[in-house]
DNA sequence: CGGACGTTCATACTTTGGTATGAAATTGAA
DNA sequence: TTCAATTTCATACCAAAGTATGAACGTCCG
């Protein structure tokens, strides 16, 4: 029960806010009416605060009427920002190949451009080695070149 | 000369409807105030009414001011909503490298894993053509074999 | 233990890729 | 029209990729 009160009370705070202004106003403005009309008579300036007061007033009123709404706006379109998207391996179609550990991180190299004998520097290893796995991976990947096994490898996602 | 003052009366168009509001008031006040205080004498009902009056226009002043800085704002972040993921030739890069037609024909055809003998067959070319034009090509994007040139193009995101 | 599998390397050979050079035809702009 | 760039093709040669075969070593598993 004192839970739902607070609830109501913070929902229509604003309109609390104006009423509570409204009442400072009042007191303001009698104050301002007797020294004005009573002491200096001058109904024009008085008129002219009044119509200054209300026009500020009026404005702050849009500004938090307004303020709420342009906060959802960007909230919404801020979800949809954050639609990124990270490459993946397919760890299915990868696994179907049967490649050896060797075999695959020669598949790699090769993916990022390395010819044979970089890739046999990169392992430590020799040319006629990487050779050798590159051919068994070729059949196993059922392509006849490196560059098929590049095209292929991007298609299913198994390399970055 | 003409333009210049049409543009300048456009730009300042809220501030010159300010400004007749301001004098329509004015003239609209003067008649109130004559009517309530000389012939009714009831001062406070016209402190309320303008009270009431200024507080709309400054409701109405506060809006006309945000209404544009909102559309701003969701423009803003549609742009950015826009940035899907299909793929797009990145243009920019691709001039860059000043390839001909035929070299950035050749250039796709090896992306997608063709062999030079295969490229030929395709653009009804000779086999030294297409070498012709993909050592041409290579020198262009700064590389020394197909498959480093393949690596690039993708990276420079100039082919799908 | 023995055999399947993976890894490493070598040699020999064929195919493909890549460079160099020259040349002819075409096209578009100065 | 003249000139530069593009496109086409050829020949020759070297480098790299790819295939085939064999062999040695280590690990894991039934």
């Amino acid at each position: 029960m004192m839970h739902f009160l607070k609830t109501v009370f913070h929902r229509y705070r604003h309109i609390g806010a104006y009423g509570l202004s409204i009442a400072v106003l009042v007191f303001l403005l009698k104050w301002l009416q007797w020294n004005f009309l009573i002491v200096d008579n001058s109904l024009d300036i008085y008129i002219g605060l009044i119509a200054v007061l209300f026009t500020v007033l009026g404005i702050w009123i849009a500004l938090q009427l307004t303020r709420g709404r342009k906060a959802d706006v960007v909230t919404v379109h801020q979800v949809q920002i954050v639609e990124a998207e990270p490459f993946r391996v397919d760890q299915v179609e990868l696994e179907k190949l049967k490649l050896t550990t060797r075999e695959y991180e020669v598949l790699q190299l090769m993916v990022k451009g390395h010819s044979n004998a970089e890739i046999a520097e990169s392992l430590f290893l020799s040319l006629s080695t990487i050779k050798t796995h590159a051919s068994n991976l070729f059949v196993k990947m059922d392509v006849t070149s490196r560059t098929k096994a590049i095209e292929k490898a991007k298609r299913l996602r198994i390399t970055a």
